[in-house]
DNA sequence: ACTGTAGGCCAACACGTGTTGACTTTCCAG
DNA sequence: CTGGAAAGTCAACACGTGTTGGCCTACAGT
């Protein structure tokens, strides 16, 4: 029978409009937050009715949730010499930001998550599957659980001044200039006094 | 004339009112955000119709302006040993923040100024007015233009992911651990290596 | 007692939103 | 060719929003 040539090219077809929706979406969400974002403009952004997007993905909130499938793509730390591990986070994030901060995930998630719980809710899930563990590996899981915490906000803060807030004494730093101030401060939280 | 009598009388009790509105805004405003932040909901808040509200400030982005008017009460950092600096900071703001978190002007700021342009703009306007100098009249001048971005990331970070987005890494410390595990960080990246 | 005015309420408008259901078009299997 | 399902459009509903203007009420000055 020819029905799976039939299914996946039926399947084919939507499943590149259900793609449209989910990056449109990507951009409007990462631009605007949760509240400011309009179906309407995610479907005129895809080429498609609103409609179409309730069909796919139920409503506002579950489009959301599939646009917040996210992977940080952390490296691997746990051939790092210890040392240089602080090194090694700030530049990994710096480069995944300066490529195209607008569409990364992980400011998407923090500009919404900032006034909506479930987006909180979803940072709160990849802080503990994601960053966690991957210090974990690197510290040990005692230390890295009493110093994540304080690692991930100096990340996060980075990235909240220079991406979303957008403040001119942090955006006029060069990448190697905030490489170079920050990375020692996030080692001083790996090594305790 | 006791005209100045009647004026005090009569502004006394539309002072009384505006002062309730903007109490209410800010509390509003710090829960909610700008956009999730109702002016219906303001005025049930205040006890009063929601056309007050515009009566007297006009429109909401002038109440949310008007909310806005914000002092961090930074503390006098000249007197402070150069060692200490980053320790005085640290301190100075979980004390603020520890406080009630929910009605403190910068954490207000920081939910609003992520997705409304009007509140990054003001929060561009404290950094420069506030936050810039305190740390110029310790520094000097070209140092502090140097640094103050990065010790600001790191402070908002704290801000961030504790009381904000509530990472519970973060929630979990003890003001006194994250003083301990933040203020070598801070003095990290203001001492350059 | 009278009157003007400031303080306040009510009802409504105009608009944008998420969401729904009925209708049309596309397109492929038989 | 033809039927039927998948893909897509259209128009509308129900609701919440910011905002407006007209009306009422209380009270201070004469």
């Amino acid at each position: 029978m020819t029905q799976s040539a039939k299914i996946t090219s039926t399947d084919r077809r939507s499943d590149r409009t259900k793609a449209a929706i989910l990056r449109a979406a990507r951009e409007r969400f990462a631009a605007q937050g949760y509240e400011r974002t309009a179906i309407r403009a995610v479907a005129s952004d895809a080429g498609i009715d609103p409609s179409m997007v309730m069909r796919y993905f139920g409503n506002k909130a579950q489009l959301f949730d599939a646009a917040l499938a996210i992977d940080l793509r952390l490296p691997d730390l746990t051939g790092v010499p210890a040392d240089r591990l602080a090194q090694a986070l700030v530049r990994h994030f710096l480069e995944r930001w300066e490529g195209d901060p607008a569409d990364d995930a992980l400011l998407v998630l923090m500009r919404s998550a900032v006034t909506n719980e479930q987006a909180a809710a979803r940072m709160h899930e990849i802080f503990a599957t994601q960053v966690a563990p991957a210090l974990a590996a690197a510290l040990g899981p005692e230390a890295a659980a009493q110093r994540a915490g304080l690692v991930s906000a100096q990340l996060l803060g980075l990235g909240l001044t220079r991406y979303l807030l957008r403040l001119p004494a942090v955006t006029a730093l060069t990448p190697d200039e905030i490489e170079r101030g920050l990375a020692p401060a996030v080692q001083a939280v790996l090594d305790p006094a």
